[in-house]
DNA sequence: ACTAATACCTGTAGTAACTACAGGTTCAAG
DNA sequence: CTTGAACCTGTAGTTACTACAGGTATTAGT
């Protein structure tokens, strides 16, 4: 199945992900570096398909480029190991609980800020004078 | 009081900014040029402490430096108009909302894909299975 | 007044994960 | 065989900083 061969152009389609990120992704070693017509246009397998999928479902899960690398560097291996596999999945999760957590702390003051001000073009917003030194609320 | 005159590690320490950072928001025009002595280091007032205050403040909200740029033209304004203030937070309230559902969706995922995954040394594993493109469960 | 340590200066480059060109070449269709 | 679309490389821009390198100013102590 493997003797289908894509441009770039139709990676792009297929996976959604732009040319100009397919071909970053080359660059810094996500992806081999991709076979080539006489011309020098790109050509793609299957294979290479696959695996932009791959990369491209884990950024969708927040996987960062260097996380992504070890995921792959697990695929590429003799075994996976779904050890190390969900190891790296649970770091992800903790980043990510931390995260929502910041996020919903700035929420909380930003709403409690939000309803104090009254929206009209008054001079004095409470806003302001929280972010200028007043006291915390 | 503003004849008090702060070398900029000092203003670091008060502000729990550090230096680079200092002179990051004055290159980026949050921070007016700062006064020098005759050698050239930077004096600060209480004025300019303040306004660094309030940048970092802003930040921990998590505004950008777009946003704050545009909270700091208002409060450098002839008067403070608390609607244009509540527009600009309640747009960033907005994004935040759209930050935490990105990320919920992702927790959403990871655990229930990490959750299938025994984590023991074997070679299958739910989760590379996903990523590699099988139907999602 | 002199010295040494510390603080400060400018300017550049690096980070993450792309995106957006400019200026040129190749491919595919008619 | 021509034209237009697709592709190529390489560089610079984005956000919000941080980390130097290589040099100068200030301050504390004697």
């Amino acid at each position: 199945m493997s003797n289908q061969r894509l441009s770039i152009g139709r990676v792009a389609v297929q996976t959604g992900c732009n040319i100009e990120t397919i071909r970053f992704y080359e660059k810094v070693r996500l992806l081999p570096v991709a076979g080539r017509t006489t011309g020098g246009h790109r050509i793609y397998t299957p294979e290479m398909v696959q695996r932009l999928v791959f990369i491209r479902r884990s950024r969708e899960l927040g996987f960062s480029m260097d996380e992504i690398r070890q995921l792959l560097s697990i695929v590429d291996g003799e075994q996976v190991s779904c050890e190390r596999v969900k190891h790296i999945a649970d770091d992800h999760l903790t980043d990510i609980r931390a995260k929502i957590a910041d996020l919903r702390k700035m929420q909380r003051t930003l709403l409690a800020l939000s309803s104090q001000c009254s929206g009209d073009d008054v001079p004095d917003c409470p806003i302001i004078e929280v972010l200028q030194g007043a006291a915390r609320g």
